[in-house]
Formats: structure tokens, sequence, C-alpha cells
DNA sequence: TAATTTTATCGTATATTTGCGATATACAAT
DNA sequence: ATTGTATATCGCAAATATACGATAAAATTA
């Protein structure tokens, strides 16, 4: 059977680094992340506070991270406390570093 | 003078990083950049021939990545030569480690 | 000069993302 | 029961991303 474009897929891992950068690929959510990885643990109220973003908004940018996988939410009402998903964090640096370990020490370039 | 959401801004290293992690954030431009990383350097034909994609819609993913910086183009007519841009690659690596470098070690979450 | 090769860009359609105000939810305190 | 607190979700608008066919550009070859 031929493969055409429509039958194409990537590979799990391609599909997942894109999908880890994707959660990245806003400054408010590298924020959230950056706080959390450096408090542990923390309150939507506290990021809504370093955020220059309204509370809706943040709560969006939080449920992105969460879809993720990137990080947990305990509920603990009428707070909820999010802190980072270790296993997750830790399949996040192995596949980032299958892109960044290379070093081109012995390639020249264009 | 307060500080209001409008003149927030964030942090050069936080821009820089969500815009790489943007250019990342498709499994086709991890897979120019798998490719460059592996080939040393490598034409605009050889990658709309190992991606699904209509050779417009390569050429596009390929100007993102070059817009990002982590990417340059050498003229070649009619060809182009693409190849990794050494300098923003080890900016890149160094800012995706100031997030991930963490380990948790001593940390309990939620 | 005309045809060929390779790639970029234009125009356009569709989908996704971002942002916010308003509202809903869920429990605690009064 | 009502009020207050913290957060998520809804609905909408604007901006951005994704994809592709058609076309343009730029040099090489016939």
């Amino acid at each position: 059977m031929k493969r055409t474009i429509l039958d194409f897929q990537y590979s799990e891992d391609t599909d997942e680094l894109a999908k880890l950068a994707k959660a990245l690929s806003h400054p408010a959510r590298i924020i959230i992340l950056k706080h959390l990885s450096q408090l542990n643990s923390c309150y939507t109220g506290d990021l809504v506070d370093i955020l220059p973003l309204a509370q809706a908004t943040v709560s969006q940018h939080i449920k992105e991270l969460k879809n993720a996988g990137l990080i947990d939410g305990v509920v603990n009402p009428p707070k909820v406390k999010y802190c980072i998903n270790q296993k997750k964090w830790k399949q996040a640096q192995k596949l980032f570093n299958t892109i960044f370990e290379q070093d081109f020490k012995k390639f020249k370039c264009c």
C-alpha cells in the first residue's frame, strides 16, 4: 500500500515534543512553570498576581499546561493548588534533549 | 508610576524562550530540525520529500524556523541549502535548560 | 529564446489561539 | 439563608497559524 499524504503519521515522540513545545510557547506559561519549579506549588491567585492578565485568561493558560500533562491541580475549595507533574517533566527533559544534545563540533554549516 | 497590565513586559529571556518553543511547536518543524542536525545541511526539496505536506507548506515552515533564527539558508539557484544556526542553537539549549535543569529531588508536590 | 528546475510568495479558506467580561460553581463564614 | 472568596467555564471578538493551489522569480539547460 502506497503511503500518501493522507495516511502519514508523525512518530509519537515527534508529536509529543511538538505538544510540549506548544505548551511552552507563551511567555505567561513559561512564567507559570518557572514559578512552580521554584516554589514547589502555588494557587491560581498567586499566578494571577504575578501575570499581566485577567483571571479568566490565567485560568485558561493553566488549563493548557494541565492538558499538556505538565502540571497537576488539587482542589482545596475554594482554592486550587497547582504543582509540576514530575513524570511529565522528566519526559519533557528527555524529549528536548533528543534535539538539543547535538553539538555540531564536527560539522561545518553553510 | 504604578505598573498596570498595559505597560507590563515579560523579560527578554522569557520572550525568547517562548518564541523558540513556538518554533518547535509543530511536528513538521521538529522533523526539519532533527534532519538538519543529523545531515548537517540539506535542500528544501529534501524536506518536501520526507514531510507529508505540500511544497508551499514546507516552505512556510522553513520560513518560521528562519524567523526564529534557528536555521540559515544559502541561495544556490535554483536551490536553497539550509542548515542550523549554531549560535541560536546554543542559546536555545541554554534557555531550555533554565527551565528543565530543575530536578525536584528535594520537593514534594501535591 | 524557450523550456526546465527549484523554491518563495500570494491569495484564500479554515482552524486554533489569545484575551476578557460575565457568569457559574463550590465551599466557608456570617 | 445570605454573603464572600477563589476559581473554572461560557461566549464572543480579534489575531494568528496552518494548509494548499496558483503563480512568480531566478538561474540553468536545450
